[in-house]
DNA sequence: AATGATATTAGACTGCGTCTAGTTAATCAC
DNA sequence: GTGATTAACTAGACGCAGTCTAATATCATT
């Protein structure tokens, strides 16, 4: 089924790839901010109008390969065995995607970001890409642990298991050749946070944070911070 | 303190205020995206240009409040008490941070968000602002605990700790009015990240992540590291 | 009054992203 | 074949954000 059934209207043509082709070029030839969608298209022989046939943005560009397999966290956590703890179901779905992703499969933009001028914009356009996952994330544990949704704690767990992954990532493309798989580097990093949250959620999980932190013994290491500015 | 010694040269007018005040006004009006920036000066009696000596994108005038107590963590961060183990005292300066926000001081932006429209505008233009907070708790953590700039888990735990105190206010943004203090919400959701990462960082710390997934035994459930918490 | 520093302004300009209308290339029904 | 339908592609205009340059206004200092 690699080819679909055909499909009444004009097929597409190879402009997708041609407009990648072209823009990946242009950022490593001038850079990002230095590179306009019509150059872009113009190099791709297509018009500027069927760039934003396929990408509505310019930075679009950059996640393309991410996009492709984007709902692939969604397929795992669905497959996940039921009888796991929530929170390390969450874990083995993200370790599995890591694990696609070999010493080799570092994603061209993150590794070229500094040649292309990119980083800021390639952050800010990742971003509602993670939170989207994260979103997944907290629905799939709030759904497990049957808590409404007006608990903070699945989303804020979600939200930190994120963040850590995708900083995990950015360490990961940084260690430059010569780095490993991805796995380790996400294992290590997730793997306090879903030990810590289990405990959290492993308790009687009471109906929200109003009832107040006494439950953490205030001393232990000496006065709280209270009057820490004055001394 | 209130006006600093007067400085030469022409002192500015109250065109930020002003700025500010039209800019919500209008927000609440038509929201956000069907407000130009035109029109904001317009109604505060300024000229476009002058805008522009005040916010550097429109989505800044969202997070004025947030910028001007910007810092505010990096002076924490620094009064901690060195003896404090160094998540202990992250997470001291965070809760300490959060003290600040009563019930009624939920941010302007936050809670008028659906009403103005913003949403997706308020979260990306908040990210470069996480993003240097969760920096500066890196950076922090990576230099009390010695370890080299090449290590990833000062950053993650730091991007995790940051992911979940904003995914935190949130809620408590959310929870409208009747929440309570932000402090209880933050420290929910940060105190499992901080004690999970404790243990990574009470250990030798090896190299890197390279060394193998292979120090958590792949099956049986009930008894992962805990051992911790426990009372 | 002259100077220097800074706030404010006017106006042009690039480029992104949106939109509308129209054209071309395919499949399907007959 | 012809015509209808569907979708990829194109052409061109538009609004507006954000940048830039140069000029002007208003203050303190001398």
């Amino acid at each position: 089924m690699t080819t679909r059934t055909a499909r009444p209207g004009r097929p597409r043509s190879s402009s997708r790839a041609a407009i990648e082709d072209a823009a990946g070029e242009l950022f490593l030839e001038r850079g990002f901010g230095h590179t306009t969608i019509e150059q872009i298209t113009q190099r791709a022989g297509v018009s500027r109008a069927t760039f934003f046939n396929y990408f509505t943005a310019k930075s679009d560009v950059l996640w393309s390969a991410f996009d492709d397999s984007a709902g692939r966290l969604g397929d795992e956590l669905a497959a996940v065995r039921p009888d796991l703890p929530p929170l390390e179901g969450v874990r083995r779905a993200v370790l599995a995607v890591a694990e696609d992703f070999g010493p080799e499969r570092a994603p061209w933009a993150a590794t070229e970001a500094e040649v292309m001028g990119i980083g800021e914009e390639l952050r800010i356009s990742g971003l509602p890409r993670f939170a989207a996952q994260a979103a997944l994330l907290g629905e799939h544990l709030r759904a497990l642990l049957a808590l409404p949704r007006s608990d903070s704690r699945p989303s804020a767990a979600a939200a930190a298991i994120t963040a850590a992954v995708v900083s995990a990532a950015g360490s990961w493309v940084r260690a430059g050749t010569g780095r490993g798989p991805l796995a380790p580097y996400v294992d290590e990093v997730i793997t306090p946070i879903c030990l810590g949250f289990a405990d959290v959620f492993g308790a009687p999980a009471e109906a929200g944070p109003r009832a107040g932190p006494d439950r953490r013994q205030e001393d232990g290491w000496g006065p709280t911070g209270r009057g820490r500015s004055g001394g």
